[in-house]
DNA sequence: AATGCAGTTGCAAATTATTCGCATCTGAAA
DNA sequence: TTTCAGATGCGAATAATTTGCAACTGCATT
């Protein structure tokens, strides 16, 4: 099975963030060949992309991250790769309010979204309580639950304000 | 607390159905009159279909219970209705999981959904819990929630045994 | 009831996101 | 090396939804 092993950090950032991602690409690599995935230049191209990735890039921007690496990548092939990638459990699709899909890798913890209605910034959570919850409401109508999704919409609280509208 | 409800199988269940779905959409039709949305012969019967919907139906599946009223409804009619309703708050739109968009009116308090992962059918809950939960964890990010989606995906659970796969 | 016109509609063509067909390449096992 | 199932690039195909435009129609006003 592929399992990568979850590391207890969040999305690294700091100065040897590079060799980090190297790091997790390369096991991830190991992980999906020894599934028997062949592994192409393409397919490291994105895996090592995705092992970078600090945001959540979608099918388009991973192209052309991919490109400026090799130019030879093509945009079905992203998509195949990505679909493929999905299956092995190695990254994350995650298709928000009407936009396109987009992308993570998956060797971390799971967790939920916040996006930021006036910025589009998307923050990462979890909450123990709240998975929770969802198992037993779940439980409660007779399911045993699978997966979920959850997305809070908000804004940047301000203490005091100017009502307005619009 | 946790109140579960329909699932995505058409057509109507008591015999004042059609009553409560007449009167609904005449509540409907009045609120958006008195906001100064023009009334034509294409939105009233999208309204009273909306309003005896007891599924979850997507624009095709709307067109084509409204060219059954009316055959001269297009459907780009219908998807610029349903855009224009849910500006104005009458109807929901909800994105799952690659799915076309779908639609339910919104005179009906908020509520999340369960997805059957086997059947597709679709419930509805609504957990105060949950509810307040996300309000805390966005207060705790710095954000004022203003909506959210919560979907959950799971089976049927089964009392004992069955140890066979898909 | 007739009029005016901005808001609506139908239709077809355009967009957007994603998938597919197919001929050609290429990992990687032998 | 040789071999070939699986992978790739390219362009065409889908699916869902939107839009341009000329014709039509609520409805406020005469």
């Amino acid at each position: 099975m592929t399992r990568a092993k979850d590391s207890n950090e969040p999305r690294a950032m700091s100065a040897d963030a590079d060799t980090d991602a190297d790091r997790r690409a390369g096991r991830m690599e190991e992980a999906l060949r020894a599934d028997g995935v062949r592994m192409t230049r393409q397919r490291s191209a994105l895996l090592k992309i995705l092992a970078e990735a600090e945001d959540h890039p979608d099918a388009v921007e991973l192209h052309r991250r991919a490109r400026e690496v090799d130019a030879s990548v093509s945009l079905s092939t992203v998509y195949r790769t990505l679909t493929a990638l999905e299956a092995q459990g190695v990254v994350q699709r995650h298709a928000f309010e009407g936009e396109a899909a987009k992308f993570e890798t998956a060797d971390m913890p799971h967790h939920d979204h916040m996006i930021d209605l006036d910025s589009g910034e998307i923050h990462e959570f979890r909450s123990e309580k709240i998975e929770r919850l969802q198992r037993e409401i779940a439980a409660e109508m007779g399911y045993d639950l699978v997966h979920h999704r959850l997305e809070l919409y908000g804004r940047k609280q301000r203490r005091s304000e100017v009502p307005k509208d619009d």
